[in-house]
DNA sequence: GCCGATCCTTGACCCAGATCAAAAATCGCG
DNA sequence: CGCGATTTTTGATCTGGGTCAAGGATCGGC
């Protein structure tokens, strides 16, 4: 925290990290250059919430760097995380002005943050941010969809195969580190953060991670780093058919 | 079946009963002339199946009347209901050719279909379909949002307040009757599909409507007819925050 | 008005995962 | 390095909802 310098994170989109895959990505030099107008950066630290559910919201944006979640809370206190935002994500609904949901920042994270108006206007002008702003929300609807199957109907076991065979397919996605050896993945949530995105408690994700141990399926490097020998087996403990995983 | 003649559904759009709700809510006369140029009706019988997970799909469209789910199922037949289509809900997803879900029609339903190709030309040239798609995506994934805190985190018994309440709602919008009285909804599925749309046996399902009954949270008319005395007891049951529903 | 099919209810029992409790590992910090 | 705070693991026990099984309702067809 303190030797955390406030530097201000002069970038140029032209050299900015999620350059083609967030809202901004088929956007030509002009439109860019818009963009760029009414775009500033925020950090915030892990930890921090980003916004509260229910709020004013009057930015929306993209996640540039690290991780954050987006949950649910019960006024008893059950907790659901319902989104998992990695970089490139978008954040916040045009058209909407209040926060459905808690935003956490789970490590420290860098947002690209536009305000709210400015940026419906130019979405009302320019096709290309609405048309990429679709084809990413028609994903995360999948992704949704996929993790109500993952909640309503398998066991603990799969559910934990499963979380670990999506952030082992996303690291394949974003590194493309083409290698057959054994995957390394590292969790970007702790048990309680995993507990809370798959509907457990988390003594129950330890249990069932040191099972998963136990019988092979994976091997642990300290708490948060997973080695996966085969794939494969670990995508058949998810329940998953056995193909929809990622190319060898 | 037998008393079905087989009328061709021969629709105007102008009296198209989800003409301000679908896809082409927004379009302009002009606009709409062209899509009728592209649309055919379809009709599909209670049971049937609409489009297997995995087919080919060279429409896209949207319920016209009647309902629709759209379910995963894994290997060994466990199956989690991820979508409830209604009159006006979009099904299909341009840019993807394989049906990613089982749409099965729930009552008989009417669809109004558009060949996939010349639909995804038009959405390119035609922003009022591509924002009101998006627009409509967007409550999508809140709804799927919303059923993930369902999903993992409430009691057997708070599923089913939800499923209740959430079906209220919906009447609620739909019918606008005003009326202050006991409010009754009818229950469009089987106790197998509650089951599979909130991650149950029917089993429990039925348990628990006859808990409810007991308790005086609702009454039952028949099977499928539902009568809710006082709704803020349903959302309260439903471990909703005692607002978020129908204005009084 | 009877018959088979489908859908729904109820009971008895069991088990996966929650809860309660405590100890162990890890980490940041003075 | 040692200390408190946080995170994780592991054990013991309990319970909500699943599973298995048996009847009831309801409905369309003849």
């Amino acid at each position: 925290m303190l030797n955390e310098p406030d530097l201000d994170i002069p970038q140029e989109c032209s050299d900015c990290p999620i350059r083609h895959r967030a809202v901004c990505a088929r956007c030509e030099a002009d439109e860019l250059e818009m963009l760029d107008q009414i775009k500033y950066y925020r950090r915030f630290e892990a930890g921090q919430t980003v916004i509260w559910a229910g709020d004013r919201m009057d930015f929306v944006g993209s996640v540039v760097t690290g991780i954050a979640t987006l949950t649910q809370t019960m006024e008893d206190g059950r907790r659901q995380m319902v989104g998992l935002l990695l970089p490139s994500d978008f954040v916040g609904r045009p058209g909407r002005d209040s926060a459905a949901y808690d935003v956490v920042a789970t490590s420290d994270i860098v947002m690209c943050c536009f305000r709210k108006k400015p940026f419906e206007e130019m979405m009302a002008r320019t096709p290309h941010i609405a048309q990429r702003l679709l084809e990413m929300t028609l994903d995360e609807l999948d992704a949704a969809r996929e993790w109500m199957l993952v909640l309503g109907r398998k066991t603990a076991r799969e559910k934990i195969a499963s979380l670990i065979a999506i952030i082992a397919r996303r690291d394949a996605a974003i590194g493309m580190k083409g290698s057959a050896g054994p995957l390394v993945v590292e969790l970007p949530l702790t048990r309680e953060a995993m507990a809370d995105y798959l509907g457990l408690t988390l003594e129950t994700v330890s249990r069932q991670i040191s099972a998963l141990k136990r019988d092979g399926v994976i091997r642990l490097d300290g708490k948060r780093r997973v080695t996966i020998p085969d794939i494969n087996r670990l995508l058949d403990e998810a329940g998953d058919d056995s193909d929809g995983g990622l190319p060898t």
